[in-house]
DNA sequence: GCCCAGGCACTCA
DNA sequence: TGAGTGCCTGGG
């Protein structure tokens, strides 16, 4: 990977497996926007970035050089060599083989812990259309301003801190429903310290996991997509119904449980299993395997 | 109007 | 321990 700055902009090039519509639709994250193809707008890290993806580099911008070091190589994990664990993981079976085939330029982001972890609260009895709005509309009402771009304004995912400032009813209207007393629920715990977030990224997968279960509306699915996509524990595997589909017609050819799934997803991919589930994902859900 | 969506809590055997 | 059911809300 070589990158440059040229005015607002950091130009990357040489960066093997990099698609920024991969990366950014395989259901690990929410608050992105589609601009046109290889386009797209993000809001992460209180910041908001646009990205353009063409056949020789990807352009960041904003962005200064320090931006892009101490922010987005970390954010877009770009110091790791996905093509070595691509080849180990190809060797597995055939399926996640054409898997990856199929969406070689996927990435695992290192989120933020907490706005990862409301998210993921929000998500359950959602469509992903439905989780993006209701994340915006806690952003804008709770969240610091960041900046407007192209006349809409955008707003940092509030703290646990700042969330916590919301009552019930704040939370319905910003259309979290039945959710709303769980993300309470959560601001609590993290707020009195009873869960130290920045404490879990030290700790091993199982002792991670257990801690998180313990924040209500947390079961393993939303515990293992936290610790896969905040906290970089990729032997997790969130089985949620799209991959229990895609598990059920491309290994099992019949129903079997989420227990059983987990077990098998540990056995058959070990220590990448999350990168995995995340080529199983997308390859399943764009293809409609199992529906 | 009905059904379901990237789960979980709660209940009951 | 496992199966069954209800849940805010919006879109098809």
């Amino acid at each position: 990977m070589n990158y440059r700055q040229v005015k607002d902009k950091i130009i990357l090039k040489d960066i093997n497996s990099f698609n920024i519509e991969q990366i950014l639709e395989c259901g690990q994250c929410f608050r992105f926007y589609k601009i046109s193809e290889g386009h797209y707008l993000i809001i992460a890290k209180a910041k908001v970035l646009k990205i353009l993806q063409t056949d020789e580099e990807v352009i960041f911008y904003p962005a200064t050089i320090e931006d892009f070091k101490n922010l987005w190589i970390s954010y877009f994990d770009l110091n790791r060599d996905y093509d070595i664990i691509k080849q180990l993981l190809a060797e597995k079976d055939q399926y996640l083989n054409k898997a990856i085939d199929y969406a070689p330029g996927i990435r695992i982001l290192n989120q933020d812990p907490w706005e990862c972890l409301i998210s993921f609260i929000i998500s359950q009895n959602k469509q992903i259309p439905h989780i993006k709005q209701v994340v915006n509309h806690i952003s804008r009402r709770f969240g610091q301003y960041i900046d407007t771009v192209d006349n809409i304004d955008y707003f940092a995912f509030p703290t646990a801190e700042e969330l916590s400032k919301a009552k019930e009813e704040d939370l319905r209207a910003c259309k979290a429903g039945f959710r709303a007393p769980y993300i309470l629920d959560a601001c609590k715990k993290i707020k009195s310290g009873e869960i130290d977030l920045e404490k879990l990224k030290y700790l091993p997968y199982e002792e991670a996991k257990t801690t998180l279960l313990n924040i209500k509306a947390v079961g393993p699915k939303i515990a293992d997509c936290v610790l896969l996509f905040a906290f970089g524990k990729w032997e997790a595997f969130p089985v949620d119904i799209w991959i229990k589909r895609i598990m059920e017609s491309l290994y099992f050819n019949r129903e079997i449980s989420l227990n059983e799934i987990g077990h098998f997803a540990r056995e058959q991919f070990g220590n990448y299993a999350g990168l995995a589930q995340q080529y199983l994902f997308y390859y399943g859900r764009q293809l409609k395997i199992g529906k």
